[in-house]
DNA sequence: GCGACGCTTTAGATCGATCTAATTAGGTTG
DNA sequence: CAACCTAATTAGATCGATCTAAAGCGTCGC
């Protein structure tokens, strides 16, 4: 019934071909703005399609002409805020250059990632922006090269034959630790949770390198669950017990704005009695008080990058791979503070 | 080179029939798992695909058949945790019926939407998720009906003519105000933000309609900014001049957070000398300190809703139109507290 | 032995665009 | 006036699946 309907009332090229007077070769040639037309044509065929109310049909244009102004993107979690405005750099610059953007979430699972890149090749899609599952491993990359589906790497790095744009965590992590050592802090953890992946390790190692460049224990690295308010009520693993310190710095700013929560429900201010320094400075994290100390890591502009990487490869597929790694930026605010020394902040407030 | 490249290895339906040694019409049967084949020949055919590495062209397929197994979804606005938790909610469900979503941003401008709706149609979606630009009228509804292009409305209701997945807004803010009047405010104020849609004049009405059931003025509705920050900085409105009051109803959580800071910032305790309740009770809004009394509204639920509703119609498209409207649920935490006079509460410590 | 019937398979048309190669019209040139 | 060129147009094949209508084949009943 339905497609009946659709079957019955759809305009085609032929149609307004026919109304213009035109052949259909010719009035294809208007609707790609060839430059072969002459105006007066063009302009009876732009008047049929008015008339018809024509809608230009993709599915067909795409079976011949084997391009779908379609991209794909597969991230592996839609609710942290980060990958949120991520998608939406992606969508601004693949919506500017007439594409329009596939969506599929892999939930970090491998078995889903490969269904769903197998489904992104049956829609044809032009080329895909991955934020690989943690534990793909670099053939993932080769057999796509192999399928001939331009791929660009977001975030997380599989493979250096390919495009990525993401992050310089290291550069980050660097800022991070740098700064609550200034503050005269020794005891710093970092808090970490989520899959392990390339983008995971790279602000581990640099973790250390940054601890052990400055002369300090780089060994308290403590996991915090996924759920939000579970991350709040493993607060007091900071504040007590072995991992004890006088600040954190956070895997990202989802276990920041637990953090914060649950050292909050211990009594402990932070700001004065103990540091906490984000990792990506998304929105929300305006919200917080004590203003959070972040390393921005421009998620907006790394989706912009990614889909700009994207774009120009479409138009030249023998460009050699690239890589957009945007530096991140700390900025500073109230949550991290100068040392108190070891009788000054946790022993009072906290408990 | 690419199109060369894609075609030539491009393995067809036709190749995978001729190596099974079948005709087109049977492997195309044994691909869409039609009972009319012997278990024989399917599983030949089956084993040709695996040999051959075939990857079924989803864009000659809907040329012929008339569906993609793709719908549209057209939000205003990506960033709003809300919007993300819904497009979570829809991209579920879609999924599961082994669709796949298209995803564009309106940014709430009529002349986008309608522009995303043409390419949504051009791309031969087989219907769309809207939530209406704000200044959407009932013509859109008809407009779509007559292009035979199913539509689901979400959250926001242009007409009755079609499925609806939303909240049911009245009932939320009659608990809210109910819950606040109940704690002895009686200066209650309403912080709104956003464009003007029908949700947005829903939940007005009925704030207006519990406050004057309890014998209240509803005239303290304040608009505050957009962004963020912006928000915060104008917390001042409710607790000085005209504007002041007791507690706030917040218009969504996005406000809610915003105005918690901004009170923070005023020296102002929440849950003590002021109260505020939230709206949608998102999943940042967990970590929220303190713990923010909030009117859940389940976007998760509401996308998986409307998402269903669609797969519906796809199957059955003279269903009557159908209304999924989700009571929303009161969540009573810490920033909400009992009234404590004239004198005790913001006098205290605002400024 | 013949038609009927169920089960399986298939040839060929078809969807609506693009692309190739050829045609037409009109002007220029030797 | 023929040869040639340019600009504009077009017929017809083509992309890779689906769908229709019919055919092949084995069995059964009469």
């Amino acid at each position: 019934m339905l497609s009946e309907g659709r079957k019955k009332n759809r305009v085609t090229l032929l149609d307004v071909a026919r109304h213009a007077g035109v052949s259909r070769a010719t009035a294809s040639l208007v609707i790609r703005k060839s430059p072969l037309v002459s105006t007066e044509t063009r302009a009876k065929v732009e008047m049929a399609m008015q008339d018809l109310g024509y809608v230009y049909n993709m599915g067909a244009a795409r079976l011949r002409a084997d391009r779908s102004l379609t991209i794909g993107v597969v991230i592996p979690n839609l609710i942290n805020p980060f990958f949120t405005e991520l998608l939406a750099g992606i969508e601004t610059v693949i919506d500017a250059a007439g594409m329009v953007v596939i969506l599929v979430n892999s939930g970090d699972v491998l078995a889903r990632q490969e269904t769903l890149l197998t489904r992104m090749r049956e829609h044809g899609v032009d080329g895909v922006i991955l934020c690989p599952a943690a534990g793909t491993d670099m053939s993932l990359v080769e057999r796509m090269a192999e399928w001939d589906l331009p791929l660009v790497q977001v975030l997380r790095r599989v493979s250096d034959e390919c495009d990525y744009a993401g992050v310089d965590y290291g550069f980050g992590m660097h800022q991070a630790v740098d700064h609550l050592t200034e503050l005269g802090h020794r005891d710093i953890a970092f808090a970490v949770h989520g899959p392990v992946h390339s983008a995971y390790q790279e602000r581990v190692d640099a973790f250390r390198d940054a601890m052990e460049l400055r002369g300090l224990d780089p060994g308290n690295i403590i996991r915090v669950p996924n759920q939000l308010a579970a991350i709040a009520q493993s607060a007091h693993l900071f504040t007590a017990g072995p991992g004890r310190s006088s600040s954190v710095v956070c895997f990202n700013d989802v276990v920041a704005l637990g953090l914060s929560a649950g050292l909050y429900d211990l009594g402990v201010e932070i700001g004065r009695d103990f540091s906490l320094v984000g990792f990506d400075d998304v929105a929300d994290a305006e919200a917080l008080r004590p203003r959070l100390t972040s390393v921005a890591t421009f998620p907006v502009a790394i989706g912009e990058g990614a889909a700009t990487l994207l774009v120009d490869r479409l138009a030249q597929p023998d460009l050699a791979p690239r890589k957009l790694v945007k530096a991140p930026q700390l900025h500073i605010r109230q949550s991290s503070a100068r040392w108190r020394g070891t009788n000054g902040g946790l022993s009072k407030n906290a408990g």
